[in-house]
DNA sequence: TTGTAAGCGTTATCAC
DNA sequence: GTGATAACGCTTACAA
């Protein structure tokens, strides 16, 4: 298999390489005729460019990092194909990670890709991340990185995040109103802005309700699965336990539906449950469980396009220090209901 | 922003740049002295190796081209999540597309990955794929692919599947012992292996019980949700509908529970259901949904392992073309029984 | 043990 | 309108 370049393709043609990078690349300088043939050879020979080399000179590699905490994950399945579907249009390629929710395996990543491997980064940051020095590392070298869902607050970057508080609070107060006077909150990381802003839109809810709070009634979960299935029904073999649940994050709404079922407790009658998720068989679940949605594409979308936009030298949009809210939509469904 | 690449070391350290390359790679002819002056400096500075210089002079990337036909899906992702714990462990990079079930976006995508952008391709052909030109083509370039799950059956390399045509006898078969007569089978094109092979075991599983069967049992479904949803209550309404039904994949057995919901049918009673799926909460549905899960992770790991050796130029294990089967498990719950 | 120089494939700059 | 040349950052013969 002989390589096809442009050197080859020159030869073929009994030109320079030059004439025919510029010809392969319609170059306003090139005669029709010339390009013509350069065309169509490369067509007949099927040439593709080296993607390295053109990396190597241009100091671009049209290519975006995306570091995601978790795969098996709906809403994070989504961003991506939102990304995917603006990058795309644009020549990009999608260099996909996943953190396991593990800082240092973030750390790792982020190392590699400060070579210049890619042009920019779009990430979720993993639950364990509290220290965020090698992101900064990400700005300094130069290299526009953005946020979502689980941003890091102090970079100053722009921040694509749903309105955590407000859908917390909101979330609460349903469950409120549908009777419950015992919510407990289920989080993964106090760490991470998604748990604090959600918790914070629980205890104001709970707060205005003039209900009372106990600290323990805020749950901090493991990574572990059979772990947070111990936690919760730790909890709920109890007399006191809660009446209600809001959980942050999807993955430990599955755990207390799993807990709660061992515990041969009914949902929603001895306790309801609402929970942050993008699950598209909510409505298929026993009972069908209430959601608290993102428009996750949508975010995927709106990341690539602000990176397409500012990797543009010719537009070079500037990617502000700001947070950019696109607000969830919560469906009520039996798990959370009176 | 100065650039850190080993010119700049070099002259840090009063050197040529070939003494730090060499010393950056732990060359043997290094003095040590100077390797840990070189390192020293590397690490204060953070130096990080330009990846495209180095892919460009060593015609390997260091990265694997994903393709998969859908990204919300656990099936893939638990897939990607393990080709990925193998090749991050050799330094390999994960490009990731979604053909999204279409052929023409899979051919533009392999077409992108010709130039050389990556060192291979793990791929699970799309449903519409009946043409392979352009899969032939990548190995004609000499780049290695391999598939899994739906595979392009002559293409010689190797390919990873689970007992296709096992499983669809012994889903089939299943649901005969729990009453059924008249199984229908749900599937996305009769192009795709899976789809054959699953098909052939269902056949087989109704000739060798004897049972009746129309050709017309076996649904050709689409690509779009409502669409199908449409189509499944269609033969649902009559009351000749089925008794039970075999999906081959996944969202057309959601499809189905949506469908079996809206004409007021009830599962398990009136009609039974088993699917082929890697959903991760098949027990938490209403009803729970029995599933054929296939060893995802392992089949990841395994396209992971086979290119890692192959890539590895000491060991230079080839690419048979051969098929490797990974059993599946048959997960019975209440969907499918009396 | 270290330095020199060439080349990977492409394109921008300068010349003709 | 086209050709020669250099350079992107790295590695590896070959020299010293």
């Amino acid at each position: 298999m002989t390589k096809i370049n442009i050197k080859y393709l020159a030869e073929k043609l009994n030109m320079a390489p030059s004439t025919v990078s510029r010809a392969l690349n319609d170059s306003y300088e090139i005669s029709k005729a010339t390009k013509e043939k350069v065309m169509a050879l490369a067509k007949e020979l099927n040439y593709q460019p080296n993607p390295y080399a053109r990396s190597l000179r241009a100091h671009r590699s049209k290519t975006i990092g995306v570091i995601i905490p978790e795969r098996i994950n709906n809403f994070f399945a989504q961003v991506i194909d939102g990304i995917e579907e603006i990058t795309q249009q644009y020549g990009y390629h999608l260099l996909v990670y996943n953190s396991h929710e593990d800082v240092e395996q973030e750390k790792k990543i982020i190392s590699y890709l400060l070579g210049g491997r890619v042009d920019a980064i779009v990430m979720s940051v993993s639950s364990q991340t509290s220290s965020t020095e090698h992101l900064e590392q990400v700005l300094r070298q130069g290299i526009p990185i953005i946020f979502f869902d689980r941003i890091a607050q102090n970079i100053p970057t722009t921040k694509f995040i749903t309105n955590d508080y407000q859908s917390g609070f909101d979330a609460t107060m349903h469950l409120i109103q549908s009777g419950c006077r015992k919510i407990y909150f289920l989080l993964l990381s106090k760490e991470i802005t998604i748990g604090k802003e959600r918790l914070r839109g629980y205890l104001d809810a709970i707060k205005a309700s003039n209900l009372p709070f106990l600290e323990n009634w805020v749950i901090q979960c493991y990574q572990e699965e059979k772990k947070n299935l111990e936690l919760i029904k730790s909890f709920l073999y109890p007399m006191d336990r809660p009446d209600g649940i809001l959980s942050s994050v999807e993955k430990l709404a599955i755990s207390a539906y799993h807990a709660i079922k061992q515990t041969k407790l009914r949902i929603p009658e001895d306790i309801k449950l609402i929970t942050f998720s993008n699950l598209k068989i909510a409505d298929l679940m026993n009972p069908p469980l209430s959601t608290i949605s993102q428009p996750a594409y949508e975010i995927g979308r709106e990341c690539a396009k602000l990176l397409m936009n500012n990797l543009n030298k010719s537009k070079q949009i500037s990617i502000e220090d700001k947070v950019i809210t696109i607000p969830s939509v919560i469906h009520v469904r039996s798990s959370s209901c009176s």
